[in-house]
DNA sequence: CAGCATCCACGAAGATACTG
DNA sequence: CAGTATCTTCGTGGATGCTG
């Protein structure tokens, strides 16, 4: 729960899981995160070895975010947690 | 996430999917958790329908809580996590 | 036993500005 | 573009004491 347990981090995991994403694509994705909030997250999935980060040394500078192998199985937990809070929201809407 | 982001909620869900718990026997079944955190998070489950709380009138007070029909849905998302939580504990121990 | 009230500490998150 | 630095705010959770 600590490492998954923040506002973002499933939600960033969500994005990654149909392939790589960029820094900013992924601020346009997740409305509301601040750049902060995104920087920290991913080092710490980064820090978990969940999440690879490659720099491509072209001009700019282009970074790339993707699930590990073993990020992988966040998926698992993205999708349940999901179909468990469009649940809820649908729920809550009738 | 907001709904079960929380410290504690999945783990006090998962315990009450093998059967209705007293308060008293959550707070040993969960070492760590205040008194105060318990009475709050299972106020927001019950909120939220997913735990129903039940007062028996005899002296003195015996209050159950058990998940809800609707709550038993958090089992899975218990099952998943819990074996995420351990996959991960079990990688970085080796 | 099963709580609520109060006060306090800390980390998570937000806002804003700046940089290679 | 992809961040870092700094400051501030806010929510979560802990400690303690009290009650029907």
């Amino acid at each position: 729960m600590h490492l998954l347990g923040g506002r973002w981090r499933l939600l960033i995991a969500s994005y990654l899981i149909d392939g790589p994403k960029r820094f900013n694509e992924l601020r346009r994705l997740i409305p509301g995160i601040s750049q902060r909030m995104l920087s920290l997250d991913l080092r710490a999935l980064e820090d978990a070895r969940l999440v690879a980060r490659t720099v491509f040394p072209t001009v700019p500078v282009k970074v790339e975010y993707a699930l590990t192998e073993e990020g992988r199985r966040l998926g698992k937990v993205v999708a349940v947690v999901q179909e468990f809070g469009l649940w809820l929201k649908d729920r809550d809407a009738s």
